[in-house]
RNA sequence: GGUCCGGUAGUUCAGUUGGUUAGAAUACGUGCCUGUCACGCACGGGGUCGCGAGUUCGAGUCUCGUCCGGACCGCCA
């Protein structure tokens, strides 16, 4: 027998029992005549005492021999501490060893394994296998582990089940790039990587799995960003014979399982908020309602007293910042750099300190503004009212067309928010973003895009629009946002297949182009295709979110850098001529040759 | 495709206006230490300053290029 315990459960009750551990080193602390031992395993940490005087020779030599991240199996007796450690669930004992066995030496790993690592984040990727030993990254996996036990056993309350979709698929033109897999015995041609197994889940449908989930990879050869990686996991499902509430309301309920069980937060109910209001009152389709701060248009009250700037554009637009009149000169300034930007694009910034009496040095309170030249203290006051701001509120306006603008605000807004401590992590509100446009039109291409994707349902009363209108029409589609991150989206689908092909020809495809992409999904429909619906939940995100992180890749075990390469095992790498000819491939052009022939 | 930040000891970093032999902490090694738990003390080894070119009497430091890593914009139905 290799262990009768872990390194992290032996307590005052198992005093004098006989126990062999088996685990890492995680430290030797050798005081010359007592030597500690920390012994480690993914359950704790276990010390291990030998007194120089009363132990044999060959067990102290041992001992001393001993390195950081050596595996050893001890055997030995647990006995109480002399001085015990509260800060540790074992701290109360020890174990007195009679034996000790090097299983396997280890080199002395590059960082340390401690929870607070002296490693950066390039050598920490590049030896992941040793981070993946250090409890903070342990505890991540852990809650990931927790998140998907926790949703498998929800769904499977409400009558879901768990159905594998293929890996090997066939590329589309629309929507994200593929990854694209050659075959061997189809020389010349083709498999794609699943974006999301959405076709296959439409024609489980059809099939009659009427309540359908899975937790699946997703591939997607887009840019990398922190929470974003060309690999993702998702809670995918889709169900039959449900109206769009049926859909908000189960996955509601799920959301606010796992908040309970996982998190033990109570979470309110969901808003449901239209994708014009999220963009009027927060310039974000996926706002964060963790604080206020709404947008407020003005306009009606900014135009026509010779502001040029104001006059001139589509959107005055602003919002108040309580408590902030008191900001500097230099606190201002810093906040026009923010917005001027190129990543936030404002032209400038608009200020107005609603000053308190004590600021102002009167009894009732003043305004002050950047554009004190063009309004007047009353004009000023018209606006704060619109705010509904108080003396020692800021208002902060920017201007300009009306995308940029909201665009900009939003960036704002969050950075205002970051800056009052209004983003709190352990705060969680959920909304419903719902009713998006169908269609999304494409300046490049001059052509319309499914901003969803195109199986996604038109709303019955906008369907006459197709034709004449297609930017107007509202789709029965819905996001679920937290804290202004998109969990997930989902619509009801088109379950018709005459839709279906409207659909198509509103996107540009030939009847043909059609047919051959989705030939499959529209023939499947003739066959008594349900009407369905469903949704698709980033996995890594929610959890991300659960942990209190930005970024994803803490919360997968082997991620993949910025640039979608993982540096543990060097990939993507090339293949041998060997096997592009058995591919019948040939690289004609690759700018990476030289690098990788180093 | 673009913008910004970084690369100096095993590791995390400092390094002044361009100027003598490039430092600290930690890790590692050796010795001492009877209750440590981030043990302590002493001593020691450890450097292609990412790489290449340029400017200069002289480059870790300035310029250009390049590679690597990170953040972001575009992109992500």
């Amino acid at each position: 027998m290799l262990r009768t315990h872990t390194c992290g459960e032996l307590r005052n009750t198992d005093l004098n029992k006989k126990v062999i551990l088996s685990g890492w080193v995680q430290r030797v602390r050798d005081k010359g005549a007592l030597i500690w031992i920390d012994m480690r395993d993914r359950y704790g940490i276990t010390q291990i005492f030998l007194e120089e005087e009363k132990s044999d020779d060959s067990l102290v030599k041992k001992a001393r021999e001993l390195g950081r991240e050596f595996v050893v199996q001890v055997e030995g007796s647990v006995i109480e501490r002399a001085s015990k450690n509260p800060n540790i669930p074992t701290g109360d004992i020890e174990v007195v060893p009679e034996k000790i066995k090097i299983l396997n030496t280890s080199k002395t790993p590059p960082f340390t394994i401690e929870d607070e690592t002296d490693g950066g984040e390039e050598l920490r990727m590049k030896y992941r296998y040793l981070d993946l030993r250090r409890k903070p990254v342990r505890t991540k996996l852990e809650l990931r582990h927790r998140l998907a036990l926790e949703t498998r056993k929800y769904l499977d309350t409400q009558k879901f089940i768990e159905i594998e979709t293929p890996v090997l698929i066939k590329s589309t033109p629309e929507g994200a790039r593929d990854f694209v897999v050659p075959s061997r015995m189809n020389q010349g041609q083709f498999y794609a990587l699943p974006q999301s197994p959405q076709t296959f889940k439409q024609l489980l449908m059809v099939s009659g799995y009427d309540r359908y989930y899975q937790l699946v990879k997703c591939f997607r050869d887009e840019d990398l960003r922190a929470d974003r990686q060309p690999e993702f996991t998702q809670i995918d499902c889709e169900m039959s014979f449900v109206t769009q509430d049926d859909v908000l309301e189960t996955f509601e309920g799920m959301t606010k399982h796992l908040f309970k069980v996982v998190k033990g937060v109570e979470v309110e109910d969901f808003p449901r908020i239209s994708y014009q209001d999220a963009m009027k009152y927060y310039g974000s389709d996926k706002p964060d309602i963790r604080f206020g701060m709404k947008f407020v248009e003005l306009k009606d009250v900014a135009r026509g007293k010779g502001f040029k700037v104001f006059d001139d554009a589509e959107l005055v637009v602003g919002i108040c910042a309580e408590g902030c009149a008191s900001y500097s000169r230099k606190d201002l300034d810093k906040l026009t750099d923010f917005v001027k930007r190129p990543q936030v694009g404002a032209k400038g910034l608009v200020y107005v300190k609603y000053l308190s009496a004590e600021q102002a040095g009167n009894e009732e309170g003043s305004l002050k503004s950047s554009v004190d030249k063009f309004y007047s203290e009353e004009e000023l006051k018209e606006w704060a009212a619109k705010f509904n701001a108080k003396p020692g509120d800021l208002l902060l306006i920017l201007a300009g067309g009306a995308d940029a603008t909201r665009f900009a605000m939003n960036e704002l807004r969050l950075e205002m928010g970051k800056r009052l401590h209004l983003r709190d992590r352990s705060v969680f509100k959920p909304l419903w973003v719902v009713d998006f446009p169908l269609l999304e039109w494409d300046e490049e291409t001059q052509r319309y895009y499914a901003m969803h994707h195109p199986f996604t349902s038109p709303k019955p009363e906008d369907v006459h629009k197709l034709e004449n209108d297609p930017g107007a029409v509202r789709a029965n589609a819905y996001d679920l946002v937290i804290n202004g991150v998109e969990i997930g989206g989902g619509s009801i689908r088109i379950h018709n297949k005459e839709l279906q092909k409207k659909m198509f020809q509103v996107l540009g495809f030939t009847d043909q182009e059609a047919q051959s992409q989705f030939g499959f999904l529209m023939n499947a429909f003739e066959y008594g295709a349900p009407p369905h619906g469903g949704i698709a939940l980033g996995f890594d995100r929610l959890v991300a979110l659960f942990g209190g992180s930005d970024s994803i890749r803490d919360y997968i075990a082997f991620p993949k850098n910025n640039a979608g390469r993982d540096v543990m095992i060097d990939s993507p790498s090339e293949i041998s001529e060997e096997q592009l000819e058995e591919l019948g491939l040939k690289v004609v052009n690759s700018k990476n040759q030289a690098a990788n022939n180093k």
